[in-house]
DNA sequence: TCTCGCATGTAACGTGTTACATGATTCC
DNA sequence: GGAATCATGTAACACGTTACATGCGAGA
């Protein structure tokens, strides 16, 4: 399932332009998938070519026309053909946890800061799926999904705090000379 | 921090070949980053080109001579500065919640047939990090990091548990018919 | 005035994966 | 006999990001 794909999974469930997708990666679906124009605009002409979608192209003034893209019958049947391969595992890239294997070659002031830089950072995404998931009467679907970003925040968040001593405990404590 | 800059953190704890990384790789480090072959050794030869790792290089019988790489003062340094550096956000890609979204269009069996799946790949990582954190005798840091990963697949499973139904209703009921 | 939202797109670049190439040894 | 481990590497490819290019209207 590639950014392609997702576009076309995402017309499937309702007609819009690049940059509505854009926007509906930056909702709940932006805590485990991210894309840019970049990817998205350029999927959408290759979908288009395909024959997979076809565009609506609405003239605007002083604008680009905004195109509105929908799914043919072809498009459906090469989405549902997707879905039906077992999903590839997830990718996870932690910076963070990356760093903390080197906590002991850490100041131990930076290091306590950067976890609670993170700590922060999830609460931050917590809040934010909240007003997301609570302003739009979310579906059961979205319901789920945000429910699961939460879940997953909050373990991180309460695992943070009840273990950040055992990396503390090993940081570099006194000079700040890290490199011998 | 990309895989090069990994690379040359892990050879600051102990010195190693490229093998011998991709081994650590597969260890602990695996639940929240990944990397071949085909990244890790085009970064130790780039990174000895640098002058920031040397290489032992030992003649071996009926085999590719071994090169034990080992971090220089320059290395040392260049690896701390790249730790001062706020780490990146996380980047995770879910297929399986990529999937989810489209749970309606899904016959409920095949539905159910993933969350299963899922659920069971969970299962086995938890058990698989245990061997690993107890197997080795294991630092407060690869204590902290294993524990980080089993709290947050514990968390997934149970939140999967409990909150399946939110997607199983709404899943194809009936024919396997999924476009219409 | 200045930033944000709307709206599209491209080109260069970075980064990493996959598959291939080679080959002995040891364990089952 | 076949798989796994040890051991290195490359080349083609896939995929996506970043920065750039354009430009008006509305609201603060």
């Amino acid at each position: 399932m590639d950014i392609r794909m997702l576009c076309l999974g995402l017309l499937t469930l309702k007609e819009a332009t690049g940059y509505e997708i854009k926007k509906t990666f930056e909702g709940p679906l932006s805590h485990f998938y991210e894309a840019s124009y970049g990817s998205i605009y350029p999927a959408l002409n290759k979908l288009t070519e395909e024959g997979l979608l076809t565009c609506d192209q609405q003239a605007q003034d002083k604008r680009p026309d905004k195109k509105v893209y929908s799914v043919t019958s072809a498009g459906k049947l090469a989405f549902m053909d997707a879905l039906q391969k077992h999903p590839g595992r997830d990718r996870i890239r932690s910076e963070f946890l990356a760093v903390m294997m080197f906590a002991r070659l850490l100041p131990a002031g930076h290091l306590s800061r950067l976890i609670d830089d993170r700590i922060d950072e999830y609460r931050d995404r917590i809040a934010h799926i909240d007003r997301e998931c609570a302003g739009v009467m979310a579906g059961e679907v979205e319901t789920f999904i945000c429910g699961y970003g939460k879940a997953v925040y909050s373990a991180a968040v309460q695992y943070l705090e009840d273990n950040r001593h055992l990396l503390e405990s090993e940081a570099l404590m006194g000079s700040t000379r890290a490199a011998e």
